[in-house]
DNA sequence: GATCTGACGCTACGG
DNA sequence: TCCGTAGCGTCA
C-alpha cells in the first residue's frame, strides 16, 4: 500500500469490520513471512510498514518475557559495541535505527530493525510505543540516547510514557553499584561477569549483524545478573522505582528544551564586549604594560615579581595547589588597597566568565530558538543529576556585580544571566524550591534536638535566623542579615567538617574565633557531631555509606593510614549521606509530578529546585498538584522502600514568571 | 606552522 | 584539610 493511502486508512476509524479483519489477516501473513525470514535467530529483520500493526500487537502478548533494545549508529557500530571511540569533544555517531530482540512468546528469538525514515509516522510510532511498553522487561544500555531517538525520530510522546515505560538501563544499574567508577562499555561489564561467549575468535567470525543480535541476547542475561547484584546491594527498589522512571523524565526534559530570547543574548554579548574593552584598556594603563588579562601566569609575574604588590603592602597571599602565589579573587582582594590593577582584573574576570559562558556559550548551543541541555543521570557519585551543554545548573542567580562606574541602566538586562531563558508563548514558568533541604535532612538524620527545635520554631523557613537567635539569646527578629548569613555559613561549613582555617576564611575572621564558633556550635547541637561519628564508624565497618533510599558510595580511603586522605574520606562520607538523600527526595518528586501531570513539561532540575513550563490557564491547578505531591513525600519514600517518616517538615517555596530571571513568589494556595 | 590534548587555575552553581 | 559539579582560557 502506498504511504499516502495507508495514512488515510489509518486516519479513518470507521472502516467496516469485515474490511478490517481482511486487512489484519493479510498483515498477519506479512508478519509470519517476516518471522520466517529471521527464524535462523542471528539475522535481523528490517521492519516494513506492512508488518507494523501486527507486530505492535504481537509485542503486547503476555508471554513475552523480555525485549532488549539498542540503537544502531550510522557508522556501523551500536550502543553495545561502538565503532568509534568516544572522546571528549569528538562528534558522536548519528543514530540510524532501533534494533530490538524479543525473548519469549511467538516472537521469541526474533530481532527486528526499525528505521523511522521512509515509513509512515503512524506505523513507526505504533511499533515504537509497543517496544517501550508491553509485557515483559524492557532492557537497554543507555536509555537517554534511546529515548531521545524514540521521542525525536519515532514520534512517541513522553506524556504517554511517564506512567508505563519502564526501560531498564543497565548503565544506570552499573553506576548505582559503583557510582565513583568512570562509566564502562557494555563489553567490559559483560566480561567482568565472565560471559562465556566473549571469545575473540568466535566474535571475529560473526558478521556485524550477527554480532548485534548476539549482543542483544547477552543484554537480557546481563539484566538478570545485574538485578541480582542490585538486590544484594539493596539497590533494586531505587533502580526500578526511582532511577528507571527518572530516565524518562530526563529524556523528556532534554527533548523539550528551553526557549531562549536570542536577541537578548546578542545584545548582552555586544554590551559585554564594549565593557571588556574598557576594562582591558584601563588595566593596561594601570599596569604600564601590555599583557593578557586572562592569563594567570602573566598576571602572577606582573603582580608579584614586577610590581611586588604583596611584599610592598606587607600582605601574604594564598598559594595555589602547586605552591605558586595565587591570583584568585581572594588573593586579589587583599591587594586592592595597594594598586588599581587587582580591582580591574576582578571586574574583567567576572565579565569575561559571564560573556563566554552564559552569553556566547549559550548562544553557541541554540537550536531553533531554544537550548536542549543534556541531563546526565550517571555523572555524579552523589546521585545528583548533572546538566551540560549548556549547564543550566550553573547559570548565576544573582545579577553580575560590576562596581567600576555606574554603567548605563539599559545594560541591566545584560547582567542577569537567567533573563534570556523564557517561557513559550501562552505559558508561564513555575519553580519549586526546597527550603534548606540539606540542613533539614541533617536534622532528620541526626535527630538533633537543637536543630529540630529551630526548624519547628521557624515555620516560615528562616532557620538560620532562628538558630542565631537560639545561640545568642537575642529574639529572632532582632538578628540582622549579616548575623544570619554568618550563621548559615557556619552551619554548612561545620556540617561537612570544615577545619578552623577554612571556617575562618568562610566567616572572614581569625582562626581562633572560628574555632570558638565551631566549638560552641557543636556543643549546642551535640547530635550533629554524634551523627558524623556514627556515619564514619559505619563507613569503616562496611566500607561504604548509604542515603535514605539506599543509594551507596564506597569510600575506600576511610581506612587509610594517611591522616589527610582519611579525614577527606570522612568528610566525603558524611557529605554523601546528606547530599545523596537530598538527591533521592528531589528525584521522587520529579517522577511523582511527571506521572501526575504528564502534560506539563519539566524544563530543568537545579538540585533543590524544579522548573516547569505551565499553560497559563493551568497555573493554579498545577501549583496545587505540585504541593500535593511534595506533601505526600512520606508516602513516596515508603513506596520506594524507606518506611520511616521524615522527622522534620520539608517546605517548598513556589514562584512563577515569564522569564527565569524574574520569578515572583506565588502566595500560598489557600490564599490564592 | 597550524591544530589537538590534558593539566591547571579560576569562577559559576548547588547544599 | 567542608562536599559535589560544568565550563572557560592558558600553556606546554
Amino acid at each position: 500500500m502506498p504511504t499516502s493511502a495507508r495514512r488515510r486508512a489509518e486516519a479513518r476509524p470507521d472502516v467496516g469490520p469485515t474490511q478490517r479483519a481482511r486487512t489484519a489477516t493479510r498483515h498477519e501473513g506479512e508478519l509470519t513471512a517476516l518471522l520466517l525470514a529471521v527464524s535462523s535467530g542471528s539475522a535481523i529483520a528490517s521492519l516494513t510498514a506492512e508488518c507494523a500493526e501486527p507486530l505492535a500487537r504481537a509485542l503486547q502478548e503476555p508471554t513475552i518475557t523480555c525485549v532488549c533494545l539498542c540503537l544502531e549508529h550510522d557508522d556501523g557500530g551500536s550502543q553495545l559495541r561502538p565503532v568509534t571511540e568516544r572522546r571528549s569533544g569528538a562528534l558522536l555517531p548519528g543514530h540510524a535505527a532501533l534494533v530490538a530482540a524479543v525473548v519469549g512468546g511467538r516472537l521469541d528469538g526474533v530481532t527486528i530493525r526499525l528505521r523511522p525514515d521512509g515509513m509512515s509516522t503512524g506505523a513507526v510510532s505504533a511499533v515504537a510505543a509497543a517496544l517501550l511498553a508491553g509485557a515483559g522487561r524492557r532492557v537497554c544500555w543507555g536509555a537517554r540516547e534511546l529515548l531521545l531517538f524514540m521521542l525525536r525520530r519515532c514520534g512517541v510522546r513522553a506524556a504517554d510514557g511517564f506512567r508505563c515505560w519502564r526501560l531498564r538501563d543497565l548503565t544506570i544499574a552499573d553506576w548505582l553499584l559503583e557510582p565513583d567508577r568512570p562509566s564502562r562499555q557494555f563489553c567490559e561489564v559483560l566480561s567482568e561477569l565472565g560471559a562465556q561467549s566473549g571469545t575473540a575468535a568466535r566474535d571475529a567470525a560473526l558478521s556485524r549483524q550477527e554480532q548485534l543480535a548476539a549482543d542483544l541476547r547477552q543484554l537480557a542475561q546481563l539484566d538478570t545478573a545485574m538485578a541480582q547484584r542490585l538486590r544484594t546491594a539493596g539497590l533494586l527498589a531505587l533502580f526500578e522505582l526511582v532511577e528507571t522512571p527518572l530516565a524518562t523524565v530526563l529524556a523528556a526534559m532534554e527533548a523539550h528544551g528551553v526557549q531562549v530570547d536570542v536577541a537578548r543574548l546578542h545584545a548582552a554579548a555586544a554590551a559585554c564586549q564594549r565593557q571588556l574593552r574598557c576594562l582591558e584598556a584601563a588595566a593596561q594603563r594601570a599596569a604600564g604594560t601590555v599583557f593578557s588579562l586572562s592569563s594567570s601566569a602573566q598576571l602572577r609575574r606582573l603582580l608579584y615579581d614586577e610590581l611586588r604588590l604583596d611584599a610592598r603592602s606587607g600582605v601574604s597571599v594564598p598559594l595555589t595547589e602547586r605552591g605558586l602565589k595565587s591570583t584568585s579573587e581572594q588573593a586579589l582582594q587583599r591587594l586592592l588597597a595597594a594598586h588599581p590593577l587587582p580591582g580591574l582584573v576582578i571586574q574583567h574576570r567576572r565579565l569575561l566568565k559571564f560573556k563566554s559562558t552564559y552569553v556566547e556559550g549559550v548562544l553557541a548551543q541554540v537550536r531553533g530558538g531554544g537550548v536542549f541541555p543534556q541531563w546526565l543521570q550517571t555523572a555524579a557519585a552523589t546521585g545528583r543529576v548533572q546538566a551540560a551543554a549548556p549547564n543550566l545548573q550553573s547559570v548565576p542567580k544573582r545579577p553580575l556585580a560590576l562596581t567600576t562606574d555606574g554603567g548605563d541602566t539599559d545594560d541591566r538586562s545584560a547582567v542577569l544571566a537567567r533573563s534570556p531563558f523564557v517561557a513559550r508563548s501562552g505559558h508561564t514558568l513555575l519553580s519549586m524550591d526546597f527550603c534548606q533541604m540539606e540542613l533539614r535532612l541533617l536534622a532528620h538524620l541526626s535527630r538533633d534536638a537543637c536543630l529540630m527545635a529551630a526548624i519547628r520554631d521557624a515555620p516560615s523557613g528562616d532557620i538560620f535566623r532562628q538558630l542565631a537567635a537560639l545561640w545568642t539569646g537575642v529574639p529572632a527578629d532582632a538578628i540582622d542579615d549579616a548575623q544570619r548569613e554568618r550563621t548559615k555559613r557556619l552551619v554548612y561549613a561545620a556540617m561537612y567538617g570544615a577545619g578552623r582555617h577554612r571556617l575562618a576564611e568562610v566567616l572572614q575572621c581569625e582562626p581562633q574565633q572560628a574555632q570558638r564558633a565551631l566549638d560552641s556550635f557543636l556543643a549546642q547541637c551535640p547530635a550533629i557531631g554524634a551523627f558524623s561519628s556514627q556515619v564514619v564508624a559505619e563507613c569503616r565497618r562496611a566500607g561504604l555509606v548509604s542515603s535514605l533510599l539506599g543509594r551507596r558510595r564506597r569510600v575506600a580511603a576511610i581506612m587509610s593510614s594517611q591522616h589527610l586522605a582519611r579525614s577527606q574520606a570522612e568528610r566525603q562520607a558524611v557529605n554523601f549521606v546528606i547530599q545523596g538523600s537530598a538527591a533521592d527526595l528531589c528525584k521522587l518528586v520529579m517522577v511523582a509530578v511527571a506521572e501526575a501531570a504528564p502534560n506539563v513539561p519539566l524544563l530543568a532540575q537545579l538540585h533543590d529546585e524544579l522548573l516547569w513550563e505551565v499553560p497559563q490557564g493551568r497555573l493554579g491547578e498545577f501549583r496545587a498538584l505540585v504541593e500535593r505531591q511534595v506533601g505526600r513525600l512520606d508516602a513516596l519514600l515508603a513506596a520506594a522502600g524507606h518506611r520511616q517518616p521524615l522527622l522534620v517538615p520539608l517546605p517548598v517555596s513556589i514562584a512563577a514568571g515569564v522569564c527565569w530571571a524574574h520569578m515572583e513568589p506565588l502566595p500560598p494556595a489557600d490564599r490564592a
